[in-house]
DNA sequence: AGGGCACCTCGGGCGC
DNA sequence: TGCGCCCGAGGTGCCC
């Protein structure tokens, strides 16, 4: 589910929810979920007694900081956070609780349990995994056309899989990288060695135009994300060719196609989108 | 470095 | 139309 233009919606409605806020007591029903520290019973008393001070998102990460702190979490395919009163019926698929001094807990869902947590002091969390070797953040200033260039042009792979590895640049996803690709009419299969310098601007373009609006829209709500307040995101309305396959090419009127790239759905106007080149 | 599979559950589509 | 099965799903990590 959620690309960077979701968890940065998440983030900041989660942020409205919880700022603020003391942990009295945590519950882990799914002890995969936490992957640190080791022992779950370390990451609930570990929790107790600190006050949330702020949510930010570091690539497709959710950065929960406490007073000294962070609780980093990712929600993979389908994670979702909630908040509620704690009389409120427990529903299905929910792994872990944080309860606050308020009488409000923090809920997180997971049908497909996929998603992950890590707790650390803060400060440490940038200097170890899973944030240590992401890459650069595509919506700050340092992220151009020319240090797109520089970070894929030596790669031998396919430009999909290239942009969707987060030790390159982070938040795109399968969603974005074909509406990316599409907006830059780049083929998914091209490698990067074929790319001109105008085609390295175009996708460098792209990639900031899609995100930009994606974020101002909310993210995208195509099968189960809603933000923290159980809002769906409205992006997926002004999508151009992910989930499009069969419809008309918005800019060439021909039929988009799915195909697979490097093992994931891919859709492509096949007329806009050239091998050749 | 790059490809393939595994991790899970659910729902949609297909075939009978 | 109804039921059951198989496949795929927005992400990553580990294997080779």
């Amino acid at each position: 589910m959620p690309e960077l233009p979701e968890v940065e919606t998440v983030a900041r409605t989660l942020k409205s929810l919880v700022q603020g806020k003391t942990i009295s007591d945590v519950q882990v029903f799914l002890p995969r979920i936490i992957q640190k520290p080791a022992e779950i019973e370390q990451f609930c008393s570990a929790l107790i007694g600190h006050t949330i001070v702020d949510v930010a998102r570091r690539g497709k990460f959710l950065r929960i900081i406490l007073d000294g702190l962070v609780l980093v979490s990712h929600l993979r395919m389908e994670g979702r956070y909630g908040a509620f009163n704690d009389d409120e019926p427990v529903e299905k698929h929910t792994h872990v609780i944080f309860s606050f001094t308020d009488g409000t807990q923090l809920r997180y869902k997971d049908v497909r349990q996929f998603g992950t947590m890590h707790l650390f002091k803060e400060g440490e969390e940038l200097l170890e995994l899973p944030l240590r070797k992401l890459g650069i953040e595509p919506l700050s200033d340092q992220f151009t056309h020319e240090l797109l260039r520089s970070k894929l042009e030596k790669r031998t792979s396919k430009i999909k899989p290239l942009l969707l590895n987060q030790e390159l640049i982070v938040g795109l996803g399968n969603i974005y990288v074909d509406e990316a690709l599409f907006t830059a009419k780049i083929h998914p299969e091209r490698t990067p060695d074929t790319l001109s310098k105008q085609e390295w601007k175009k996708l460098h373009q792209a990639i900031v135009d899609t995100l930009s609006r994606a974020v101002e829209a909310g993210g995208s709500s195509i099968k189960s994300y809603v933000n923290g307040q159980g809002e769906m995101g409205m992006f997926q309305q002004q999508l151009l060719a992910y989930g499009k396959e069969n419809e008309p090419c918005s800019s060439c009127g021909t039929s988009i196609v799915k195909f697979v790239v490097g093992g994931r759905g891919t859709h492509i106007c096949p007329q806009c989108q050239r091998m050749k080149k």
